[in-house]
DNA sequence: CACTTGACCTGTCCGC
DNA sequence: TGCGGACAGGTCAAGT
């Protein structure tokens, strides 16, 4: 999915586009887990209800509205949420863009309708996203929103914390710690390869053979690699779009990810694909060294 | 509690 | 071409 960058890059381009918009309509077209609430919830607090702000928490992204309810969503691995202006939907299109008018698709779980007569697409192929409505204050209470770790990108979140965090998975990988929401906020698959590639850190290395020193450079690494990539737009493989249907370009930034049999740009070796932590993984062999015992 | 694995879905790609 | 299997950016429920 998304991860933190990309959701990041959606929350931006939605605050931009449709803060003070006011919902007149909604259609659900499948998946309950895409809008598990009654209809009759949606006419009392989304319908006439208008935008306030867009947040995001971890890869969660949040739609605050003036009855004082939310939007959450949560893209998992290929949802989208896509603006299309009344112009856009007849057709003006831009080479980067031009599905719009084509909306809804196959993929659209959900269809949301602004006064002005702009929509806003919530699609996933997948179908393992979700859109859920719920009074504001409830929205901590969400499960995932309780257990989740500290936004790497707050300067609150310091190293001395990331590594008291990180200690408490001593016997897993390093690599299955910092994609645990529960550490920290936002990591997935494509920027935990890049940052421990940043650190020289073998994805399949315990935790408790990762040294202090090591974990401090790991913290920089998985800022400097999410900053570049909000820069950039986040990554497209294949699914994710930004909030206008624009791709992002990080991946042609990335030094490993999807980089298998490409020379490492730091010591030309040639990359290797592996698999830890259950998930496609991608390293430079003589950067990346398993601590031998 | 810590840790691992499979399930949730659709689509695409690769080998036979 | 067709078919089966592996795989894809995330999380959660079970299992050990």
């Amino acid at each position: 999915m998304p991860e933190l960058p990309e959701v990041e890059t959606v929350r931006r381009g939605l605050q931009e586009l449709i803060v003070g918009k006011k919902f007149v309509g909604v259609q659900v077209y499948e998946s309950p887990k895409s809008f598990p609430n009654t209809m009759s919830d949606a006419r009392k607090f989304l319908i006439n209800a208008q935008v306030v702000t867009v947040r995001r928490r971890a890869k969660v992204l949040l739609i605050d509205l003036n009855s004082d309810y939310t939007l959450v969503t949560h893209l998992k691995m290929t949802g989208q949420l896509i603006y299309v202006s009344p112009q856009q939907r007849w057709g003006a299109g831009h080479p980067n863009n031009s599905f719009l008018h084509e909306l809804p698709d196959k993929s659209t779980r959900v269809e949301f309708v602004f006064s002005d007569d702009s929509h806003l697409y919530f699609n996933d192929q997948r179908k393992f996203g979700w859109v859920k409505l719920v009074p504001t204050v409830e929205v901590e209470n969400i499960d995932f929103m309780r257990r989740v770790g500290p936004e790497p990108l707050e300067d609150a979140f310091t190293a001395q914390q990331f590594i008291l965090r990180l200690r408490r998975r001593r016997n897993t990988t390093i690599k299955a710690a910092i994609l645990d929401q529960t550490v920290l906020a936002g990591v997935g698959n494509i920027y935990a390869d890049e940052s421990l590639w940043g650190a020289k850190i073998h994805p399949a290395t315990r935790v408790r053979d990762v040294s202090d020193t090591q974990l401090t450079k790991l913290l920089t690494e998985i800022k400097s690699v999410m900053i570049l990539s909000i820069e950039k737009g986040g990554s497209t493989d294949k699914n994710y779009r930004d909030a206008e249907g624009r791709k992002g370009s990080y991946l042609s930034f990335a030094r490993v990810f999807r980089r298998e049999g490409k020379a490492c740009p730091r010591c030309g070796s040639v990359i290797e694909k592996l698999r830890v932590a259950g998930r496609g993984t991608h390293i430079c062999p003589v950067c990346q060294k398993l601590p031998v015992h």
